[in-house]
DNA sequence: GCGTATACCTTGTCAGACATAGTATGTCAG
DNA sequence: CTGACATACTATGTCTGACAAGGTATACGC
């Protein structure tokens, strides 16, 4: 992917999963608001995104639905289940601490380190 | 390795790189240093660790001398290569990247947007 | 001398990122 | 009304990286 060669490895479901935290999509659009919403960072090609999202349905975390847009086009929306919630949140805190580290070695700012570990400045 | 699953895949090889830029270490050292510098986040086994050495000194990125410590212990000590050095800075730089898109997403928090891209707050 | 810490190496497995390629349908310019 | 283009999902196969498990060898303390 554009995702920055393989640093951003692992970043792709989290980043998946926080877009659904707000409400379903269906993959063309989380693609597309992966693109723009990162500025490109996150951006994935198909070929990743989708079987990205077809792991996180087998392992329980989204749970997709086939429906008719009014376009008339035919959609799968995905959509958070309880489980995948309890794993963002996880996650969530994982990458805090993953940045806090790199901060820690000055690969982030410092700023970084601070907001991630809720350290007052 | 402990390193937050795999959320943290791509970090060694930076973390490494870092490490190395202030002078030469040998592999047990560094394997202590990211424990220790890490609170445990970026720890990763031997297992893990010597296979990334050996794969960035193919590269290029680092170069390695067998020397005997005072201890009389026989140890294989690593540097940056300046080839090394420039990966180190467009790495540095596609992880404060990443660390912006995770917090434009609200992955993480907002500080370390503002930090990572160099927006005044 | 014998356990523990130090220090490095090897093999094999599995998951994830991706390129490539394919299918099918709606939209719109000409 | 037709062909190019955008939308939307699927399938296959390759490569790399993380890691567990299992070695080897030497210094040091007791």
């Amino acid at each position: 992917m554009r995702l920055e060669s393989d640093l951003m490895r692992g970043a792709g479901p989290v980043a998946v999963l926080k877009l659904l935290e707000r409400g379903e999509m269906y993959g063309y659009e989380l693609a597309d608001a992966l693109e723009r919403r990162s500025q490109g960072v996150l951006a994935m090609g198909q070929s990743t995104l989708y079987p990205l999202l077809y792991n996180l349905e087998a392992k329980g975390y989204i749970e997709a639905e086939w429906r008719v847009a009014d376009s008339g086009r035919r959609r799968k929306y995905y959509r958070l289940t309880p489980k995948g919630r309890k794993r963002l949140a996880t996650d969530t805190d994982a990458w805090k601490r993953l940045a806090g580290a790199m901060s820690a070695l000055g690969v982030l700012g410092p700023a970084d380190a601070r907001a991630s570990l809720g350290v007052a400045p």
